[in-house]
DNA sequence: GATTCTGAAA
DNA sequence: TTCCCTTCAGAATC
């Protein structure tokens, strides 16, 4: 009993002894249907939620694997209760279906009295048609209100499961190519890529067609879609976050597939063509006027015959692009992403509107296999005194977490790392241009923010990549940049508001894979004694659940570097010339 | 007609 | 709750 690491809670939180030797056997499995919500040191919490087991059923579990799960490693048992509550939403999922009946769309449902009681609902009246056929099984759902009535039978509790098909779309012929176009090298899908595209093709515990695909940055996200839309050969709408990624989609596309130039159109600030592979941006499609105006380019979606719709970085789908997507439910949708979390809480829309989760990767994994770096993560917890302490104490809440952020004693941290590692790419990542404007000064290494020039900072790029440049410093361009180079170091000197996905995308930074030892660094500094803490650790937890180990070191300013705890493994000289 | 600047939005 | 980054359209300028 005493070599199992979770406790199982009646209020549906596990708690994980971290330290525990089987803890990151267990954390993967417990991963897959439950939230991390809370990591410090020792004992972290995870929640297991109805939406968090829902979307662990989508990808085909079943309640007896979880509970079989929680058992196999829970010390005291798993509570009755709780058995029985997760029995209940799990086999809820499913319980209410959406299928096509001719041209009617039919709400199914084999348990009337769950049938009724939804029938019941005044804020689901309207979507119904007006003379349902058969009151025991099923209600007549307008054609119109396909994702409306998702959206919301899922706030009420009940997650539908959507079998009733989707249209064609225009044919276009897509293959992949054996061999890249521009280097000639061979190319196939990996075993985990086809593996996301199978689950999106086929679904888990239901039809397929529609969904979501959480992927690890570095996994080729971009691949995934592509083999999707190779599988599919239908016309397509690929939306994505930035220009950049709108560039890259549009590469990726004439390198690995039989697609040809003037078949792929970008709907952009300059140009606006709708080609069988069209590609946009999220942004491009929520402008208008003026606050209160019709949104301009929303049309975009009807413009042609869309047989599947990608929505790279699902995460970041703004509101009104989830209410277009409500209209066309008939439409394939794939979602990719590195995480299923938002930080406006709207998982749930994603669920209902785009689809539920069909695949995930464990980062663990494709670290296992060499498709990334190994990286390891260390908190440096760096003290503030002197007038920054002094002014921190004095300011108002709002102010403290930039104080801290900005604490000068960050440099001479900064600064040691730098040299502990010199030789390698490191990037320096902050959230205050001021702050980047002094580390800058003070390294005397170049910083790119978003003021920078797009050709000065391509030449910056280019340097850095070229080895040319050892050290570059990076503003919140790091969170967006596609084309920023890879380092093998990173330092976080500041960062928001935890933001979980921020801290997933900046560890990203490092993740592609290394040559020899293959290993990366990722240093996250915060001010010791401030809220700084609290919030890195809220942006830890994503990484966290991911099976990475943070360790977290106090810094002593007057101790020497490896007295800190800090113990960096450098390339030896003799190991760089040979 | 092409470029650069601006405000608005998210 | 911040600060920051990006992108759009339209106006101003050459």
């Amino acid at each position: 009993m005493k070599d199992k690491p979770i406790i199982v809670q009646s209020d549906f939180t596990v708690l994980l002894e971290s330290k525990h030797p089987k803890a990151e056997d267990v954390r993967p499995l417990l991963s897959a249907f439950a939230d991390l919500k809370k990591s410090p040191d020792g004992l972290h919490t995870y929640r297991i939620t109805p939406l968090s087991l829902w979307n662990a059923a989508s990808s085909g579990a079943t309640a007896e694997e979880i509970v079989e799960t929680l058992n196999a490693y829970a010390k005291f048992g798993v509570p009755a209760a709780v058995v029985r509550d997760i029995t209940t939403y799990v086999n809820r999922y499913g319980l209410v279906r959406i299928e096509r009946e001719g041209k009617q769309l039919m709400l199914r449902c084999e348990d009337p009295e769950v049938l009724k009681s939804i029938s019941g609902y005044d804020s689901l009246r309207s979507y119904w048609e007006p003379s349902p056929m058969d009151h025991r099984h099923t209600i007549a759902v307008r054609l119109s209100e396909r994702g409306a009535v998702k959206q919301e039978l899922m706030r009420l509790g009940y997650p539908v499961v959507d079998v009733a098909g989707y249209q064609d779309g225009e044919p276009v012929g897509i293959a992949l190519r054996t061999t890249l176009r521009r280097s000639g090298k061979p190319f196939g899908l990996r075993d985990y890529q086809e593996e996301a595209v199978e689950a999106f093709y086929r679904g888990g515990a239901a039809a397929g067609g529609s969904g979501v695909l959480v992927l690890p940055c570095g996994a080729g996200k971009t691949v995934i879609g592509i083999g999707a839309m190779a599988k599919l050969g239908r016309a397509t709408l690929i939306l994505t976050t930035n220009a950049t990624s709108v560039r890259q989609w549009r590469e990726e596309l004439l390198d690995k597939t039989t697609l040809s130039e003037e078949e792929i159109g970008e709907y952009g600030a300059e140009r606006k063509e709708v080609r069988p592979v069209t590609i946009a941006t999220y942004q491009m499609l929520t402008h208008r006027k003026t606050k209160d105006a019709a949104f301009t380019h929303m049309k975009l979606f009807g413009e042609r015959s869309w047989g599947l719709i990608v929505y790279d970085e699902v995460h970041l789908l703004p509101a009104p692009v989830f209410r277009a997507t409500a209209d066309i439910q008939a439409t394939r949708r794939l979602g990719l992403t590195a995480t299923l979390v938002r930080e406006d809480g709207r998982e749930e829309d994603v669920f209902s509107l785009i689809g539920p989760k069909r695949y995930e990767v464990p980062w663990k994994r494709l670290e296992a296999q060499g498709w990334i770096a190994t990286v390891d993560c260390t908190e440096v917890r760096v003290p503030m005194s002197g007038e920054p302490l002094e002014a921190y104490r004095k300011s108002a809440a709002r102010e403290q977490h930039r104080i801290a952020g900005e604490n000068p004693a960050k440099l001479d941290v900064a600064r040691r790392l730098l040299e502990a590692h010199r030789g390698t790419p490191a990037l320096v990542i902050g959230q205050y241009l001021d702050q980047l404007a002094t580390l800058s000064r003070e390294l005397g290494a170049p910083v790119v923010t978003g003021e920078t020039p797009s050709a000065e900072r391509e030449r910056l790029y280019a340097a850095f990549r070229a080895g040319d440049i050892g050290v570059l410093i990076v503003s919140k361009v790091a969170n967006f940049a596609v084309d920023l180079p890879d380092a093998a170091v990173a330092i976080q000197v500041s960062g928001s508001f935890g933001s979980r996905q921020e801290e997933a995308q900046r560890l990203g930074r490092v993740l592609r894979p290394k040559e020899g030892d293959n290993a990366a660094h990722f240093y996250a500094l915060v001010s010791e004694g401030t809220k700084e803490l609290e919030f890195a650790m809220k942006r830890q937890m994503f990484l966290v659940e991911q099976g990475y180990r943070y360790r977290s070191v106090a810094w002593d300013a007057s101790q020497p570097f490896a007295a800190n705890g800090l113990r960096v493994t450098t390339t030896k000289e003799g190991e760089q010339a040979g």
